[in-house]
DNA sequence: TTTTGTGAAATGATTCACAGCC
DNA sequence: GGCTGTGAATCATTTCACAAAA
């Protein structure tokens, strides 16, 4: 048999007190609920209210909290907004987080211009393409700049997130920039795998692959039906 | 205790060949990645190099493709040709899919130009929007229409998918009157939860979400750092 | 009584590791 | 010899169900 792990009982000590990524994807959805809660006048609310308002069950709800801590109290249920300081400190949404975007064509316009980030606390600092005759356009109130202003930008501004939102070929070069530059979270939305050092974050959001997932169940439900059919027509019968 | 399960002992009989969601969600990758090495001219792929060049552990890709079947020779890989042929047929790709689109905002503009959708089958053939300062404009080739044109539409077009990109208070009646007319799927841009009947699948793109799990990340890096930079320099002291 | 917080059970997904086939 | 296909083991997530708190 092969050497043991090099440590070796030590196993459960170097756990910190993780909130499992599961969790985490959970949490922007949960604060958004809360935050409409708010804005209707609500002040408390319990798990199964909160729950039925994201879409997912009150159990999982409960759980998903716990691993921020203890903030309900039994019998009554959360304060709103103390619950909406625990998630928002947790997701880091403290301080506004600079974003940088690359790639200024078609989805870069509407992401630029997308009024939901500014509101949930980021804010898009600098609009970069390498295409000159997209440079020194104006887009949502900030000029577009060459990507070799990237460096300085991203320096004078502080941004850690990078948003690329250009075609698949120029998405790892354009990466590789951006963690140079210093970028530490990677949002991608060309369809391309995206290779990075650790410590870098990469998510990635496919619009066409989403549409093929529900393609997957279309197709489904077309076969579904077929077989039901089958059922009243068995064999050999045509129309 | 409370009456047993109406159906008793029958609990596994039920199960149809189905695909694990999470497989589902990977085929679109794989399938892209096999027209790049088809482009390349390569015919065959092992598991290990097509994990490769997708980012996934190439055991989980080989389970992934035996819940479509024995498609790989032992000692050789997969044809990559039949591959394909065999991912898009569990996708339901054989057919080209007419998908419309409702709020042609900043975003809708953006989704209704965006190239990679007819690329992969998917036909965007109607624009919708309430505004009537929108109705009327030239959007992509497609003139934009008032939603009470939807139901015709979907008819005359045969379109099963629908795409919200509606600001998040129009979400919900504008899904209502998609499933009305006849749409089956829907993806939606709109951060706000979709009711729908059964038999008809959602999902969701969020794009300030996918933001605040980069945050989360981006908070728990700066932490561990400050962590590691106490251990240096433990109790009390301040610059 | 109501509702949280949480062990324990169940389910689902991933990884391991190797028999079987080319 | 190389590589797939797959049981078995591991790990992650969800669900159950209830004791404890308000």
């Amino acid at each position: 048999m092969r050497a043991a792990l090099s440590e070796p009982a030590d196993r459960s000590s170097r756990r910190r007190s993780e909130v499992p990524e599961a969790t985490v994807a959970r949490l922007p959805v949960y604060l958004r609920a809360l935050h409409a809660l708010a804005d209707r006048g609500l002040t408390t609310v319990s798990s199964e209210a909160l729950a039925a308002s994201t879409g997912v069950g009150s159990a999982k709800l409960r759980k998903d909290l716990s691993h921020l801590g203890s903030y309900g109290t039994r019998g009554v249920g959360y304060d709103v907004a103390e619950l909406v300081s625990h998630i928002s400190a947790a997701l880091g949404l403290g301080r506004r987080r600079a974003v940088v975007l690359v790639g200024v064509g078609n989805l870069g316009h509407a992401l630029a211009g997308y009024g939901g980030f500014d509101e949930r606390g980021f804010c898009v600092v600098g609009l970069f393409d390498v295409d000159p005759a997209r440079v020194g356009e104006q887009v949502a109130g900030l000029v577009v700049r060459h990507l070799d202003a990237l460096p300085e930008a991203v320096r004078s501004t502080g941004a850690s997130i990078g948003v690329i939102a250009t075609p698949a070929a120029a998405a790892q070069p354009v990466c590789d920039r951006l963690v140079a530059a210093g970028i530490t979270s990677v949002l991608n939305f060309a369809p391309a795998l995206l290779q990075v050092p650790p410590g870098v974050d990469v998510r990635k959001v496919d619009l066409s692959n989403e549409l093929q997932i529900l393609s997957f169940h279309e197709h489904r439900k077309a076969v579904a039906l077929v077989e039901q059919d089958d059922r009243h027509t068995p064999r050999g019968v045509s129309a």
